[in-house]
RNA sequence: GGCUCCAUGGUCAAGCGGUUAAGACUCAGGCCUCUCACGCCUGCUACUCGGGUUCGAAUCCCGAUGGAGUCACCA
């Protein structure tokens, strides 16, 4: 059996868009899962978007998300070079050779004349005018400099076929297939004819690709035919959207991969839920690694129409990664995060990644979660009316000044000492464990709600700062 | 508009002629609990419509409707 051999060839416009990295991951997994290799190309043809840097965006997403070419612009394979705009020579050769097999035809007609041969809605379907012109005519033009173009040559009538391995049998009537230009008067290939070439030398044998070239897929057969080449097995896929109508696009903004990881997305969260965005595993588990993408990776399971992006779901994903890091990891994927908050420097980040861990769900939440740290000023006591736990303000009152006096020598300060401390403390009162902690959690923040509770936020302030936010919280009670 | 393709809850989706039509996210309720989370439990919501074929159709066929893609000297 043949070795499989895929590519993902993106133009380098500078930033990666979620879809065309799920194009890339698919290509990826298909040719791991078949102990296949994995080739990168890059389409830098249109010198006009070229965008400085381009090129090492590609890599690092790449890196990032995990997905490793096997050959590319920087891993020769043998069947370079990988960039097409190196490439530039080699097609017009190609084309000539197409025009001597029949599959093309040189082309003189003027823009005038193309112009005329549209309808009302100015849409043109080119005549085959040229096509007629004998050898000889078409020696002469070309001798004399005139300008030409080199279009396919599709049958006239009869309809092509191809099976596509996710949308099975498409067939498409020939007549409603134009004779597309494949060089231009700049003796430059088309995009359409490039890339047909630069599949067939790579040797690209499953071309992977999005849904916009199912239809115009017969007319590459067409060529790979007229060349007397085998053709590739295609894979299309339908197109992730922003919702119903809209394509999930650069032009609405947060689509690229930077975007997400710089609201605090983690890429392998990314890359997992881009993977079963349109495609779904066999089992039920959904949390996968790159390997269990792999080995679980499947046509079956490609679905056909377009999936909506669901960025609440891509975030439980990502929450379930989270939490499923160590301290350390978390803090050294948060320390960017944590540094842009009010926090920096000021306390243990490994503290704050065990309260954190568990409520965050991307990164980026974290500033908000951890700046009323140092928010504490005048608050409204009338936060420490708790019905439930039935605590007023004079119980509350109570229960600080016994906390006061009970940690005031106490300097094992420690969320599990204190908690200890202040279990007894409501044994020796009589109360309810919950009349002690409440009060002080609320003394110690000033806040409704906090990331964790009394003991924790303590451990956090340490003991000083503790004893006098108390001090302070007392004294605002007392007014 | 022509052509190609698609159609299961709000979203991702399983399903491949006989199922109480999976699972996940979201949402709602509950338990746990010093608040918030986490965790656990429960619940809501779906086969686009109409015709066939069949003993039997979410599954097969046809049509309608809706949606996507495509019709460049762009990639």
């Amino acid at each position: 059996m043949e070795k499989v051999r895929t590519r993902f060839a993106p133009s380098p416009t500078g930033f990666m868009h979620i879809g065309n990295l799920r194009t890339c991951l698919y290509a990826y997994l298909y040719a791991k899962k078949n102990g296949g290799t994995f080739v990168l190309r890059i389409e830098d043809t249109d010198q006009e978007r070229y965008v400085e840097g381009a090129v090492d965006v590609i890599y690092s997403t790449l890196k990032k998300a995990g997905i490793e070419h096997d050959e590319g612009p920087d891993k020769d394979g043998g069947y370079g070079p990988y960039i097409q705009s190196e490439r530039k020579s080699l097609y017009l050769d190609y084309a000539k050779e197409l025009v001597e097999k029949g599959g093309a035809y040189y082309c003189f007609c003027s823009k005038e004349r193309l112009d005329t041969l549209k309808d009302d809605k100015g849409i043109a379907k080119y005549d085959k005018h040229c096509l007629s012109l004998s050898k000889e005519e078409v020696q002469k033009r070309l001798d004399a400099g005139e300008s030409y173009v080199i279009r396919q040559n599709v049958p006239a009538d009869g309809v092509s076929e191809y099976e596509d391995m996710v949308f099975g049998h498409i067939s498409v009537p020939n007549e409603d297939m134009e004779d597309n230009i494949l060089i231009k008067s700049d003796g430059m290939p088309t995009y359409n004819f490039a890339n047909v070439v630069d599949d067939h030398l790579m040797g690209i044998n499953y071309v992977i690709r999005g849904v916009e070239y199912l239809s115009s897929t017969p007319k590459y057969n067409l060529m790979y035919d007229a060349f007397g080449w085998e053709r590739p097995h295609y894979m299309h896929l339908s197109p992730i959207m922003k919702d119903a109508q809209r394509k999930l696009s650069k032009r609405y903004g947060d689509a690229n991969f930077e975007d997400f990881i710089e609201k605090g997305y983690l890429p392998k969260a990314i890359v997992n839920y881009i993977a079963l965005l349109g495609w779904s595993p066999k089992g039920n588990e959904e949390k996968l690694t790159m390997e269990q993408l792999v080995e679980q990776f499947d046509v079956d399971g490609i679905s056909k129409s377009p999936s909506i992006f669901d960025e609440a779901k891509m975030r439980w994903l990502n929450g379930e990664y989270i939490k499923a890091m160590s301290v350390d990891e978390f803090v050294e994927a948060a320390k960017p995060f944590l540094d842009n908050s009010k926090v920096k420097d000021k306390y243990d980040y490994r503290a704050l990644a065990k309260l954190l861990i568990p409520r965050v769900e991307i990164l980026g939440e974290i500033p908000e979660k951890v700046n009323f740290l140092e928010e504490f000023g005048e608050y409204d006591t009338a936060m420490f009316e708790h019905k439930k736990m039935k605590i007023t303000k004079e119980i509350a009152l109570n229960s600080l000044l016994a906390i006061e006096e009970d940690l005031k020598d106490f300097e094992e300060w420690t969320d599990e000492l204190l908690k200890q401390k202040g279990m007894a403390l409501a044994e020796k009162l009589g109360c309810k464990s919950g009349q002690i902690f409440l009060p002080f959690r609320l003394a110690l923040t000033g806040a409704q709600t906090t990331p964790g509770g009394a003991t924790e936020m303590a451990e956090l302030l340490g003991k000083s700062e503790s004893m006098r936010r108390l001090r302070f919280s007392i004294e605002l009670l007392q007014k």
